[in-house]
RNA sequence: GCCGGGAUGGUGAAAUGGUAGACACAGGGGACUUAAAAUCCCCAGGGAAUAAAAUCCCGUGCCGGUUCGAGUCCGGCUCCCGGCACCA
């Protein structure tokens, strides 16, 4: 505890002149304040203290160390939280409050290749210097317990939870598609693409390739994570934006019979299941989950997924996604050329051409027909990019004039329309041919209706009608309810240096082999003199990390030369900070009982659908192999503000980052983390602007003054008994306790909310009430219990905000510990009760008078009072009143006729 | 297009359906000072009225509604910010 008790302290400050002081700001917070922030008071090794308070784990999402340094927003997001931490500290919590860095990942590779530096050496710095400015803020960061995830001791775990994935199933290889620089002969990440498609370094046109990759299966937890959204205390928006991303969608699988291909398998009783399952190679030994594959191969249909089989009727075409393997299959071959060479244009397209806003749609027809599984015509087949080859089956059933983009598409190339549903308080109309309808529809109607021209089914509502369609469907072995998820699986692998290396080895007898768990980590090799890959992952031609022993059969192999994403490395950092020096396993289980779900967790709104959904996935195998008692990781999550610089985010590249130092030079840590809590909601954010910071310095001044008044004052002269209600100390004035207690109240309320910026101004209020009771000019003021007492609370209601301010002012007041280990102040309800409040009188439901009344008065003698007021009698002359409406302690209205 | 959030004084912003503008900034006035700074006190939404008051009217993006009473609830818009987007 020498570290942060007050003898340490007042030994190192110079003890501040007397009245009128000379204002210190600089000591508070100050970048060499002497204030060491107090850590938690037990470490989280079994010390038996530990048991005696209950744990509180308040996390804030760990920073990425760039040569970007910590700007404003950073300072926005940590201060206000620590702020937090300190004050469940002082309700008797066992807070957890640690810090640590998200090092690995491109910033700092990409850093490597354009100056030489090797990424350990520029990642080290940027920790050294961010961890010196994380300082500064004054929080209660116990640096014991940080974490660095491009550590080998760190990332060793993250190979761990790779192998654990491995284990359950979880992590497979497939083929897909990335974003590839023929020029830099390298993977691009999606935001290393421009807006234009070009790569971000040599502006060459981006291409997509098809690369072997490593995938985490986390769409078998699509359900948990869509129900665990319920039991989470978390915006509202985030739980929302969530919701859409898993994409929960609940349809019906139809298949159509391919009438003419030139692979038809001819007998009628060989029609391949829906949805067969791919085949299990190195899969787990288990089948590809949804997104479905493109559906079987040799099939001799064609599935499709949609939510509205109602309108099936209204097929007048179908439509292949350029990727589905039955392309080639069923193209005749007058149209196999246009066909094929469609394909390969659609395929090379990049992720963001093909989703380019308002793309005219485009297509081509296959040749092919299949059949209508009701009706039994002839649909022609198309293959078009406008059909995403990952989501559902790869192939839609095109219903024009239901559709807004089978709409568009059919326009284009002239197919027919047939309209089938109309909207229900339409009166059913008698059947159109559809030849009729060709051209005709404005636009396509999308909304549920009723059906019509839909044989046994015309008359149905959308809804009546999707369900009977499947079960007719169903019955005739063409179709079956499905459900489908937006959710894909996460691609892990990057082609990429600065990483986890992937703890694999591909063996020619053996295949793909684990590392074994006791040879890790898989280091990662330091002597690289070409970060830049040419085709490969850069570790591919580092010889001696990439050739090694199979771990099964002893021969030669060859290690995954793929390095993790990043987001793997910061899905479970949460859990290793509590056990962040472990070496026998990532962490503890029994402190992961004790101290989890993170009862509190900040971070920035922009990782609502990338970190946050990953975390909870791993939170949720974690729980399955017994490691983690809880579904959720997180129970309740708050995001800040953007701190804005004029109306724009701050960021390294556009250099308008706002540095805090100074800022903080000038004013200390206690003024800066106070006016950035004070300067409104907090999940609000707003530009940045130093107007009004005076107003803060003013205020932490003004405490500064009235402690230093009221510490170094001389004693009261002792009051006569008989002139102070029979006590002989003097007594705080009801008004000022009453004020007190009403801001304990409000300022435990409003921290608990993180409305920092309320609380901040009823301690202005209670600052204002106490130097109206000792004397505005604080000359002459004399001490006693009444005053001591009175700003010693206020000492303590301010410590979380100002906790420089208020550790030195505790240690004046002659307390030799901390004052973050004195308890929170207790209000007294009955003490906060005015005993006269306002009353508000009404005429007509407008203020036109007030008056005092004793709290606690009751409605009829309210109304009595308001009725006797000069202003009302003659408002109300000669007039009747209809009506009074009386609120006790509130208002008193009174309706006239007329 | 879809899903969120927002719009309140000169500015940042407060306000469980009950006196809109708390708390601050900037501004004005005063005290202290030889003076300035700092500090302390007072004023301050807009308008009409007045010597000054009293007093009255108008005011929370726009239009309606519910209610004794609406910044707050409901319906319909406008604009701004964030996110997602050919997910069938």
């Amino acid at each position: 505890m020498g570290r942060i008790n007050g003898i340490h302290l007042g030994a190192r400050i110079q003890k501040p002149p007397s009245i009128p002081p000379k204002f210190p700001s600089q000591l508070w917070g100050r970048p060499d304040s002497p204030l060491v922030p107090p850590k938690p008071a037990d470490e989280f090794g079994g010390r038996p203290e530990r048991k005696q308070k209950p744990p509180y784990y308040v996390l804030t999402m760990f920073s990425y160390p760039s040569g970007d340094k910590l700007h404003m927003g950073h300072w926005y997001c940590y201060a206000p939280t620590d702020s937090y931490a300190r004050f469940k500290r002082m309700q008797g919590y066992e807070v957890f409050e640690p810090m640590g860095f998200d090092s690995f990942g491109l910033p700092a590779e990409n850093y490597a290749i354009k100056t030489g530096v090797h990424p350990a050496i520029s990642t080290a710095n940027n920790i050294g210097f961010m961890r010196e400015q994380l300082k500064k803020i004054g929080a209660m960061y116990d640096w014991d317990y940080e974490v660095v995830t491009s550590s080998p001791d760190y990332y060793k775990w993250t190979q761990w939870w790779f192998l654990l994935m491995y284990k359950r199933g979880l992590a497979y290889q497939k083929d897909a598609l990335v974003n590839w620089c023929p020029n830099c002969q390298t993977v691009l990440a999606n935001e290393q693409v421009g807006a234009d498609n070009l790569c971000e370094r040599c502006d060459t046109p981006v291409e997509r390739r098809k690369m072997r990759q490593w995938f985490f299966r986390i769409s078998d937890y699509n359900q948990r994570l869509l129900d665990g959204l319920e039991t989470i205390d978390w915006p509202e928006k985030t739980k929302a934006m969530q919701r859409y991303w898993i994409g929960k969608s609940e349809g019906t699988e139809i298949s159509f019979k391919i009438q003419n291909s030139k692979f038809q398998i001819p007998s009628s009783d060989s029609e391949a299941p829906l949805s067969p399952p791919i085949s299990a190679d190195e899969n787990g030994g288990r089948p590809e989950t949804p997104p479905n594959p493109p559906a079987d191969a040799r099939g001799n249909q064609v599935n499709v997924f949609t939510t509205r089989a109602d309108t099936l009727f209204g097929v007048t075409y179908v439509v292949l996604a350029p990727e589905h393997p039955l392309v080639k299959e069923i193209a005749t071959e007058e149209q196999m050329g246009a066909v094929e060479e469609y394909v390969s244009k659609a395929l090379s397209l990049s992720e963001v051409d093909r989703q380019m806003e308002d793309r005219p749609k485009t297509g081509v027809f296959t040749g092919a027909h299949c059949v209508h599984p009701l009706t039994g015509d002839s649909v022609p087949v198309w293959v078009a990019d406008y059909v995403i080859g990952s989501y559902g089956t790869g192939a839609v059933m095109a219903v024009p004039a239901h559709d807004a983009r089978d709409f568009a598409f059919a326009k284009t190339y002239r197919l027919p329309i047939k309209e089938v549903i109309k909207p229900s308080e339409a009166p059913l109309s008698p059947p159109i041919s559809a030849d009729e309808h060709v051209g005709r529809p404005e636009q396509a109607f999308t909304e549920k209706g009723v059906m019509f021209d839909s044989g046994e089914f015309s008359g149905l509502s959308s809804e009546e009608g999707i369900r009977a369609v499947g079960r007719k469907l169903e019955s005739i072995g063409k179709g079956k309810p499905t459900v489908t998820w937006h959710l894909r699986d996460w691609t892990v692998s990057r082609q990429r240096y600065w990483g986890a290396p992937i703890p694999m080895v591909h063996c020619d007898n053996c295949g793909i082999v684990p590392v074994p768990e006791e040879q890790l980590p898989v280091l990662l090799p330091q002597d690289v003199k070409e970060y830049k890959p040419k085709g490969k992952s850069p570790l591919a031609s580092v010889e001696s990390f990439i050739q090694t022993t199979c771990p099964t059969c002893g021969q030669a192999a060859e290690r995954d030369p793929d390095t993790m994403d990043t987001f793997v490395c910061s899905s479970w950092y949460y859990l290793r900070y509590p056990d962040a020096r472990l070496d026998s396993a990532p962490f503890d289980r029994e402190h992961l009982k004790e101290l989890f779900p993170v009862h509190q967790y900040v971070g920035g709104p922009e990782h609502a659908m990338g970190h946050l959904i990953y975390s909870r996935f791993f939170g949720k195998v974690a729980k399955d192999e017994g490691w983690f008692p809880y579904e959720e990781p997180f129970s309740r999550l708050i995001h800040q503000g953007i701190i804005l610089n004029k109306g724009e985010r701050m960021s390294k590249s556009k250099g308008n980052t706002v540095a805090p130092e100074p800022v903080l030079e000038r004013v200390g840590s206690d003024v800066l983390r106070c006016y950035l809590m004070f300067s409104g909601d907090y999940t609000q954010g707003g530009d940045w602007s130093e107007g009004g910071i005076s107003g803060i310095e003013r205020f932490i001044a003004r405490v500064w003054r009235l402690g230093m008044a009221i510490a170094e004052a001389p004693l009261s002269p002792p009051i006569s008994a008989d002139a102070n209600g029979g006590r002989s100390e003097e007594a705080v004035p009801r008004e000022v306790e009453r004020r007190l207690h009403q801001t304990i109240h409000a300022v435990g309320h409003d921290l608990q909310a993180f409305a920092f910026n309320t609380q901040l101004a009823r301690l202005m209020e209670l600052t204002n009430v106490i130097y109206a009771w000792v004397g505005s000019d604080l000359k002459g003021v004399t001490k006693s219990a009444a005053k001591i007492e009175t700003v010693e609370t206020l000492i303590k209601l301010i410590a979380p905000s100002a906790p420089h301010l208020a550790e030195e002012l505790w240690h004046q007041f002659g307390h030799q510990t901390t004052v973050f280990d004195a308890a929170w102040p207790d209000f007294d309800a009955e003490k906060i009760k005015a005993d006269t409040v306002t009353i508000a009188v009404q005429i007509n439901g407008k203020l036109r008078d007030t008056f005092e009344a004793l709290s606690g008065t009751d409605k009829t003698a309210l109304e009595r009072m308001a009725l006797d007021l000069d202003k009302v009698r003659t408002m109300l002359e000669g007039k009747d009143l209809a009506k009074v409406i009386v609120v006790p302690g509130k208002i008193v209205n009174l309706v006239m006729k007329g």
